[in-house]
DNA sequence: GACCAGATTGTCT
DNA sequence: GACAATCTGGTCA
C-alpha cells in the first residue's frame, strides 16, 4: 500500500504524547509499525510510514546495549519515555531508537525501516540513491535518509522543536490491523537472537529483510 | 536471488 | 584488541 502526504498534510502532523512510550516496550514497538517518523528541517518536511521495528529489553535481553549496566553510550536509553537515542555502529552507520518504559529502566525500540512519504526528494539528495526501495530500507539508510545525526541523541521527541529538535513520530494513520513478529536482525549466538522481538508491517515491501529462514513468525493483533 | 568480503571507528573488556 | 542492533558492491547461480 502506497500512498504520500500533501504539503499540508504534513505540516499538521503533531508528536504522540509521552504517555504512549510509558508502555510496554513490545507493545511499544508493535503500535509504532504504522505510526510516521517525521523530522522537520528547513528544507523539507520529511515522513515515512514506519514499517519495521525491534523491542530491545532490560531483563533478559542479552542483545540489549544496557544488558551490562550503564556506559556513557547507552546513558539515553535510562532518561524518561520518548528520549531519542541515537548511537554510531560500524564505525560509520547511525541508528534511531525511541526509549521507551519508565525514566531509569532501560528499554527502547530500533527505528529499522518506512515507506518514504514526504519529503523524497530530499530523501534521495542525502541517500545517494534513486530507488525508493533504497532510501530507508534498514535502519542506518533511515537515519541518513531522515537526516538524523548525534545531535539528535538525548532529544525529547515528545516536546520536538524544543532544545533545537523537529523529529517525532505521529500518530499512525492508516493503523494495520495485524502486526507480524518475528526474530530480531544482526545480533550474534547468544544474544537474544531468537526472541521474537521484530515487529513487521505485514506484506510490506519496505522492510529490510524479511523474516530469516526458519524463523517463527507470529501475528499479534494490534 | 543468495552469499561474501570490505569499509571504518567508537565502545567495551 | 575484539567486536558491533550495517551497507554496499562484488561473484556466482
Amino acid at each position: 500500500m502506497d500512498w504520500s502526504l500533501t504539503r499540508p498534510e504534513a505540516e499538521a502532523l503533531r508528536p504522540l504524547p509521552r504517555d504512549f512510550y510509558l508502555r510496554p516496550t513490545r507493545q511499544v514497538a508493535r503500535e509504532l509499525v504504522g505510526c510516521l517518523l517525521v523530522h522537520r528541517t528547513a528544507q523539507a518536511t520529511i515522513v515515512g510510514e514506519l514499517v519495521e521495528t525491534e523491542a530491545y529489553l532490560c531483563e533478559g535481553d542479552p542483545g540489549c546495549h544496557a544488558a551490562r549496566g550503564r556506559t556513557e553510550r547507552n546513558d539515553p536509553m535510562f532518561g524518561p519515555p520518548g528520549t531519542i537515542y541515537v548511537y554510531q555502529i560500524y564505525g560509520m552507520h547511525l541508528c534511531i531508537n525511541l526509549v521507551t518504559a519508565p525514566e531509569g529502566v532501560p528499554e527502547a525500540v530500533l527505528l529499522r525501516a518506512a515507506m518514504p512519504a514526504a519529503g523524497i526528494e530530499e530523501m534521495r539528495r542525502r541517500r545517494g540513491r534513486e530507488r525508493l526501495k533504497d532510501l530507508c530500507s534498514g535502519p542506518a539508510k533511515l537515519a541518513e535518509a531522515f537526516g538524523v545525526t548525534l545531535e539528535h541523541n538525548r532529544r525529547d521527541t515528545t516536546r520536538p522543536g524544543l532544545a533545537g529538535g523537529d523529529l517525532f513520530v505521529a500518530r499512525a494513520p492508516d493503523p494495520p490491523v495485524e502486526v507480524a513478529v518475528t526474530t530480531r536482525i544482526g545480533l550474534a549466538r547468544g544474544r537474544g537472537e531468537e526472541l521474537l522481538l521484530r515487529y513487521l508491517m505485514p506484506g510490506s515491501p519496505w522492510v529490510s529483510r524479511p523474516p530469516r529462514a526458519g524463523a517463527p513468525v507470529e501475528f499479534e493483533r494490534r
